[in-house]
DNA sequence: AATATATTTAGATATTTATCTAATTATATA
DNA sequence: TATATAATTAGATAAATATCTAAATATATT
């Protein structure tokens, strides 16, 4: 849970979040939005990634990220224990 | 809202608002549960009140911190949008 | 097979964040 | 008013994170 919070505490990291939502994205169409170096790029990708909020598969020369909002449940469990007290 | 995730990012900081979730505590008496030194502790809190997670309220020489849970209102907001799709 | 495109990895540097000790501020009490 | 206690602020250092360029890997195309 502790990349998690990580992950989400980057701006360009959430921005990324934000993008997907819309519709699954190749690496480099995403950094297109960004105005950082791929290799940058590259790295907050890889951040999400291993903190199992995107997931990714290859297409050809594409690399396809998109959601896993699998923890964004874990996520909302984690909040409310603080909104409701469990 | 980048304050808040920010302030979550950190496990001292987490651990802070778990204790404060079962009652309300001075800065002292925080510091017990943790090894770091007071001054780092009281950077932790400084943190968790600019992010709003967290409020003070003097009584005496004490300062008294509890949590602020209308800041959670929108953290579950901003995570819902992910779960849901708005 | 050679070349082009998409992406990542390696390695270095810059920036940010956490931590510490020492000093300061604020309140309480003898 | 002098002293003790609670907490923070100041300033320095250490550790973590973001960023860059250059090089490597993987796939596609000519």
């Amino acid at each position: 849970m502790d990349g998690v919070f990580k992950a989400l505490s980057d701006k360009n990291r959430r921005k990324i979040l934000k993008m997907l939502r819309e519709k699954d994205m190749s690496a480099g169409e995403i950094a297109k939005s960004f105005n950082i170096s791929k290799p940058s790029l590259s790295h907050h990708l890889n951040i999400l990634k291993q903190a199992n909020l995107v997931q990714t598969e290859r297409h050809g020369q594409n690399i396809i990220y998109s959601l896993n909002t699998t923890v964004f449940q874990e996520l909302l469990t984690w909040i409310y224990d603080f909104k409701d007290k469990e």
